[in-house]
DNA sequence: AGTTGTGAAGACTTTCACAGCT
DNA sequence: AGCTGTGAAAGTCTTCACAACT
């Protein structure tokens, strides 16, 4: 405790990715990883991966390079993932709504998606998800009541903003936004963009 | 054309995010917009807004700031958004796929789906999308004969990496991938990761 | 012999401050 | 008067080179 880890966002984005490489390596069957192997397998410089880990004060190297499994434990536990679980809900019910309802991805992480809203009492009453549904009136109470820290956001664009607005004053302390819209929410919300256009975007002016 | 324009990651993602905040305002009826203005609605400095505007060369101010119009088509132009239509598919029809064949937004871009591939024969026979559907021994060479250039991977993540290298090898420009499996394709290739998962992480860790 | 860990250099990005334009 | 555009400074991130470790 107590001892002030600055951590950029760059190296924070390739650990958490690094814990999903060491858990593939991990299942098959690799105790140990090298620097270089890891920049092999992903991209990034030997150079960046051990300025990565030897930043958070991890120490777990031998000649082979480092163990898979104490490094993985390591990241998780000096940037908090994988122990305590947090609470989400998905805020939109339309097919990527329903779809996202139904990936069993979340069961493998500490994320836990608890509850599901839709402006539409029809969508809220018909789809079936294994956490219960209620219409965006009831947003605010429920979100308190629950605990819930973060949403997934699958409105229409055009209600994406006001939504946004909505789930920051429940005091969120994150939205994934999978619309196109250009969310602007207070400060002590973060946003995460995950727009498929915005994504192919990318690509294409590379 | 010739002058070679260096327009660095972080540039580009903003004027990428900037056009569509363009297209905001501009319906909205605003026909001029300051970097003060960005600023407010974005996060990103004013300083940085301009800088990034200027690092395309663009000049079109005014005392009132950019206008709106003619800032957006000339990010536009420079980065080649908007012009030339670009063909994709969707590799994995599983609920996730599904929700992204039937989403609207592709429309109001230059990016059109034009094929969906699943290794199973059911699903592309009983999915009804408004593009036709294969099977994945087809894939290279529908990718090849249509001149696909990317692909939107939504496949269980224990194919992602082989489908990545079928896609890669096909010479795609991108690979938009919603797995969360670390993939690694030739460079040629490029991938952009949208996995909630990870998302979410990044907002838990911040 | 082969690896990590890290000070120092280098590259890149953002911020500042203000000249210059309309 | 009020904005943009940009050289220069500051700050951040990556790469290098090599000492230290096993």
């Amino acid at each position: 405790m107590g001892v002030e880890l600055q951590i950029s966002k760059p190296t924070r984005e390739r650990l958490i990715r690094l814990v999903r490489l060491l858990d593939q390596l991990e299942k098959a069957g690799k105790t140990t990883v090298s620097s270089a192997e890891i920049q092999q397998r992903t991209g990034w410089t030997s150079f960046t991966v051990r300025r990565d880990v030897s930043s958070l004060g991890i120490h777990c190297s031998s000649p082979a390079g480092y163990k898979t499994t104490v490094l993985k434990d390591e990241i998780r536990r000096k940037l908090d993932l994988g122990i305590e679980e947090k609470l989400c809900c998905i805020v939109g019910l339309g097919k990527l709504g329903a779809a996202l309802a139904a990936y069993g991805g979340f069961a493998n992480s500490t994320f836990k998606i608890v509850a599901g809203f839709d402006t539409s009492v029809n969508r809220t009453e018909t789809l079936i998800a294994p956490f219960p549904l209620y219409t965006t009136t009831r947003m605010e109470s429920v979100i308190k009541n629950l605990g819930i820290e973060y949403a997934i956001l699958t409105v229409p664009e055009a209600s994406a903003q006001e939504m946004a607005l909505r789930l920051a004053a429940c005091g969120l302390r994150g939205i994934v936004n999978y619309t196109t819209a250009i969310l602007r929410v207070p400060e002590t919300t973060a946003v995460e963009n995950l727009s498929v256009i915005d994504a192919l975007q990318k690509l294409s002016t590379r």
